[in-house]
DNA sequence: AATCGATTCTAATATTGCTTAAAACTGATA
DNA sequence: TATCAGTTTTAAGCAATATTAGAATCGATT
């Protein structure tokens, strides 16, 4: 197939969701050679990205790591930086999902449960898709607008759920005095993203570093 | 004067104090008009690297920002990787510096106060060198070994610090059961660097971004 | 004002890496 | 088995940029 003008219209963040079933969009079978390879690519140039950064990301390295060569790239993506403004859209696009969905399975819940279930959602998905993460924690503010525009609005569509999973608390009394909101859910935040430079499966069970962080996170903003 | 073989073994992190009183090392007189050409370097170099990451960093931006063509940058700097490696250097040694300083211009604190002293320390020094801290939270981890070595080094050092801060709490009792000290320590600095990126003076003044993180790691922290 | 070291510039080199062009291969279908 | 779309490769071309060489300038001191 290979069609070079569609790599922005349509993409495939359905492709990250670990083990998400196949939906077949237009010309492409989602489980097709093809499909393969261009998903090979993008895990590959998350990888590289994350790895390197922007300039630093070669496509000599990026094809290697998929097992092509690199003009093959060119079938797929009409040039070096539509596949890497793919990968920053992909995988900010993927948390957010993520963090919808966990949102809407777990209804009823009290505004702290909320945000405990935001916290859990966060990290797994973020260790999950720690190179998409990495990349985006690493490369969102130096990257040319164009690379990064569609990411960015993303990235705001998330931080927009987590300003009024804050207010939620801020509205049932369970803000503690003193707490500017804006102030809490970028530190919040940090304190979350940076989990993808330090953290490791080494470490020990992901669940401990999960019931750590939901506590302080819940002990920093409630009274 | 200009000594290429210098710029490893005595480099000016007192410089890097804003308004620190300068010493004069060895041929250098600190004020020189030497001394601030290659100042002006390091600073134009600390920006770009935090906007443009490693492998976009041109010596011909960094030039431009100071006033030089770039070949005048050789005079300074062996090489464009020397320049990088003592842009990382520099900036984390002065954190880590400026920390020790403010923990030991307050002695007989207790363990809590001594936390609530590091936020603070961390956040202005963090905002106050804003170039620097960026250039090391983005490039610290996607940089070749020998430019990262001595900055790592330094970072490691200052992560001892906040080790030690958070036994000392843990040691009076004050550290929530719970709360693994080494997650704990993370999180609260991934809270704190993530400030580089997001806060500006245009938010308000700096202390209510101090007051509100002061009370959240302090509430994350303790009973 | 002539000299000398320190500082900065202009010009040229060499390498690296994105991209294009065109050929070759693969596998399914007639 | 001949064909044809889809996929991948090899072989250039071209622009950008770190670095070197060597000349020019500047400022103090004699």
């Amino acid at each position: 197939m290979g069609r070079y003008r569609l790599s922005n219209s349509q993409s495939n963040i359905i492709s990250l969701v670990p083990r998400s079933s196949p939906s077949s969009t237009d010309a492409e079978s989602a489980g097709s050679k093809a499909a393969r390879t261009r998903q090979r690519l993008l895990d590959a140039a998350a990888t590289v990205l994350s790895e390197k950064g922007f300039s630093g990301t070669r496509l000599s390295d990026i094809a290697e790591k998929a097992h092509v060569q690199a003009p093959a790239i060119y079938y797929y993506y009409p040039s070096r930086e539509d596949l890497i403004e793919e990968v920053m859209f992909v995988g900010a696009a993927a948390m957010r999902t993520h963090l919808v969905k966990a949102l809407a399975d777990a209804p009823q819940q009290t505004p702290t449960e909320r945000i405990a279930t935001a916290v859990e959602a966060h990290l797994r998905n973020e260790l999950e898709l720690s190179d998409y993460a990495r990349a985006i924690m690493r490369n969102g503010n130096q990257l040319p607008d164009n690379v990064s525009r569609r990411a960015l609005a993303e990235v705001a569509a998330y931080n927009d759920i987590w300003r009024s999973l804050i207010s939620d608390l801020d509205a049932v009394g369970q803000l503690r005095e003193g707490v500017e909101p804006a102030v809490a859910r970028m530190i919040v935040l940090g304190g979350l993203n940076w989990a993808a430079e330090w953290w490791d499966p080494s470490r020990g069970p992901i669940e401990e570093l999960i019931d750590t962080t939901q506590s302080m996170v819940l002990h920093a903003l409630r009274p």
